[in-house]
DNA sequence: GATCCACGGGAATACACGGATG
DNA sequence: CATCCGTGTATTCCCGTGGATC
């Protein structure tokens, strides 16, 4: 958010408005310059030293746990870094090859949740990396793959290739990310970004610590100040938050967007302490990213979508024919696709009342993702 | 050059079987 | 044992694309 977004949102903010734009709040969003993560970004820098030189680094791998801020640092750094080397993008309206290439490195960030088949892979990737559009039907893989190899044959073009995600349940292993690379890994970098260093990973690594107390307290207070009218939240209940949230800001930043909205629903000027309580409350533990939940197929968000507008969830079938009332989906498909995101994690089967007749009994679901970010950012993407 | 159609990947749906439960 | 949920998987459907055909 530039200055001027900055001061207009102010001026439309009345004095007595609690909230200014909730977006600094929602943990998906990532703020242009992370806080406090110098040493971090140095370590980065060093193993990213040859692109200054024009020349490819390392492969590399960024670990470290949930919510220490390991995507905002990659998004940060690879849109400066595009900025100052990914001159391709510029040239406006050319799509000629010979002559106008000029000696350039790209970064392409791309996220392992969103690429899930080796299809979707190159077409992402081929998408980030030339200027026209790419079929997304009727196109063989391999068709696709050869349009890869071709763009990076050139021997001017290279690219750092961020994935992130990696080495999780759901996404595509090293191992197959490894043969994706393949047919040009010569002329890309590769860094793997994940919770731990892939198996067998020789290239380098840097740690993403998480968060100290205290840097989370500041990350926080910065979001809050571009979030909220002035003196909205007070230190001590964005010390509770973090303390709570120990180190991992995606929960710190999901609970105040809940407190948030719940004082902002009240009519309140400020956030109670009652507010932190619910917002903290309505982060289910070991949450699921809400990022991730924005990541699903268009479908399956709609399916998640009017799910937590049900209050109370009933039991499976139930869940299931409401939501697909509303849908062009059956009620079969809704039912797998539940059960899908509970395979996922995304939501948690629990026992629904077993006081019925004989069988099996139905279970319900539950979202195990912070309801009261997914809820607005959805309406709000929505209209 | 216009029209047609087979192809490909993915999404939606149907279906069947295994196993939990009373 | 009867019943019905959960899950794996086969099948159908969808829909741009690009080459074949005329």
């Amino acid at each position: 958010m530039d200055l001027e977004q900055r001061i207009a949102r102010r001026q439309t903010a009345r004095d007595d408005d609690l909230l200014v734009d909730l977006s600094p709040l929602n943990p998906a969003v990532h703020l242009p310059d992370p806080v406090g993560r110098g040493p971090v970004l140095e370590r980065l820098l060093d193993v990213l030293d040859p692109v200054f030189d024009q020349r490819l680094p390392p492969d590399l791998a960024i670990y470290g746990p949930k919510g220490a801020g390991k995507s905002a640092l990659v998004n940060a750094l690879f849109t400066h870094l595009n900025d100052q080397f990914g001159q391709r993008h510029r040239q406006i309206g050319t799509t000629t090859r010979a002559g106008t290439a000029t000696d350039s490195v790209e970064f392409v960030h791309l996220d392992a949740y969103r690429t899930t088949s080796e299809f979707r892979f190159y077409h992402t990737l081929l998408d980030s990396v030339v200027e026209e559009s790419v079929p997304r039907r009727g196109v063989g893989t391999e068709t696709l793959r050869n349009r890869v190899v071709e763009e990076f044959s050139s021997p001017t073009r290279t690219a750092v290739v961020a994935v992130d995600h990696v080495s999780d349940p759901d996404s595509p292993s090293e191992a197959q990310l490894r043969q994706w690379f393949a047919p040009f890994a010569d002329d890309v970098a590769v860094v793997a970004v994940g919770r731990s260093v892939p198996d067998d990973w020789s290239a380098e690594t840097v740690h993403v610590p998480e968060y100290r107390q205290h840097a989370l307290v500041d990350i926080l207070t910065e979001r809050v100040s571009q979030a909220l009218a002035s003196n909205a939240l007070g230190h001590g209940q964005a010390r509770r938050v973090a303390e709570w949230a120990t180190g991992d800001a995606h929960d710190a930043l999901a609970a105040l967007f809940g407190a948030a909205d719940r004082a902002e629903a009240d009519g309140a000027n400020r956030i109670r302490a009652s507010d932190v309580d619910a917002g903290i409350d309505g982060v289910p533990e070991n949450s699921v990213h809400v990022g991730r939940v924005f990541a699903l197929p268009e479908n399956r968000r709609a399916v998640l979508s009017a799910l937590v507008a049900l209050d109370p969830i009933p039991p499976i079938d139930d869940t299931a024919s409401a939501i697909a009332e509303g849908s062009d989906l059956s009620p079969a498909t809704v039912k797998r696709f539940l059960y899908e995101l509970a395979e996922r994690n995304v939501l948690e089967r629990v026992a629904a009342d077993s006081s019925a007749g004989s069988g099996r009994h139905p279970s319900r679901v539950e979202p195990r993702f912070p309801v009261a970010v997914f809820r607005r950012v959805d309406a709000e993407r929505r209209t």
